[in-house]
DNA sequence: GTTATGCTATGACGATCGTTATAGTCAACC
DNA sequence: GGTTGACTATAACGATCGTCATAGCATAAC
């Protein structure tokens, strides 16, 4: 079955944007997938790298997929899923997971750190398209504004155990829109 | 002398922001201060734990330094320095650098952890007071956005090897600290 | 029923980690 | 000038890491 490769990759993003990259070990994600240490490197010959390369994939089309639904009712209402995304994963988790992409674009480098940078630039054009599709003349800037802004937003949320940044930044980038679009 | 002890928390944050904390071993800083392995744990009881919060509190406090110097000269040529020193750090180490704060952010716990919220927060009040002071409104949340776009930025500028987004980021910003004070 | 194939089980490999212990050096101070 | 105390040198401890090899098991195809 391909499920037990499912959950190792999900498994693995989870752990990532809990722990980060070097502290996330192959056997502790196998054992947290309830899979077999053996049947890791079966379906990722590629190793650790694969394995969080994968990951951030999976990730990013997670994330990619809920803002680009929440955008069909507008750019308001989508950034408004992008922040409620966030805060769920914050404070649904006491303060201890952030966001897998960002966790390995700190330690890692070639091919998951390739992947990470296709995310950040995924999110960036869904984002601008629907910016640009309701009038936005500055899109592309307010789309990596958003992201960068949010992504940040998180890393101070988790550090200061507190949800008010994510909340402060979310209102701000709500008015920026709102100014942007008509 | 308390000059390999210095030598070993800056080389420890620099370390940090290029590879993270669990990339970041005693042995390995000990060998970039020129320092010997016995001697960290002479300076750093607490070991890695403590070595880890004192760079983060030395990175903190460098930054910090710099902002207010660069502040004096009022909130929009103090964000300007503020990005100058962003840019220069990603683009003069071939974007293999990132920020101290935030990687420690990612992967730590506890005392080094709490280093991180208080760099942030230290930031924040620093950004905020200036902007108070020129008659801005909404001071925190503008410090706040300031601080996690650009932390955000950073991390993005990293993945995607490119200095765009912390530009698209400082521009829009400047915009905002603008309209907030005059 | 035999064979092939996808997955599991087990264990080992070299390497490196954080940390500690102990002995040694060397300068400053009484 | 002897002694104290700060710093260094060296080596080892157990633990864990990524990775690989090999043997075992299942199930499905012929």
């Amino acid at each position: 079955m391909t499920q037990s490769r499912q959950q190792l990759v999900a498994g693995a993003a989870d752990m990532l944007r809990r722990r980060g990259l070097n502290a996330t070990s192959i056997r502790e994600v196998a054992k947290h997938a309830q899979a077999p240490l053996g049947s890791t490197y079966h379906y990722f010959p590629g190793g650790k790298q694969q394995l969080a390369t994968e990951a951030v994939r999976w990730a990013s089309d997670t994330v990619a997929e809920i803002l680009r639904a929440k955008l069909k009712a507008g750019p308001v209402d989508g950034l408004r899923g992008f922040l409620a995304l966030w805060r769920e994963i914050i404070t649904g988790n006491d303060f201890e997971a952030g966001c897998t992409v960002v966790a390995v674009s700190i330690e890692a480098d070639s091919t998951a750190l390739a992947a990470a940078a296709d995310a950040f630039s995924t999110w960036e054009e869904i984002l601008a398209d629907s910016l640009r599709s309701h009038g936005a003349e500055n899109a592309e800037q307010l789309a990596t504004l958003i992201v960068a802004s949010v992504e940040g937003a998180v890393v101070l949320c988790r550090a200061q155990r507190s949800a008010v940044p994510l909340e402060r930044v979310g209102a701000q980038l709500e008015d920026l829109v709102r100014a942007a679009t008509r």
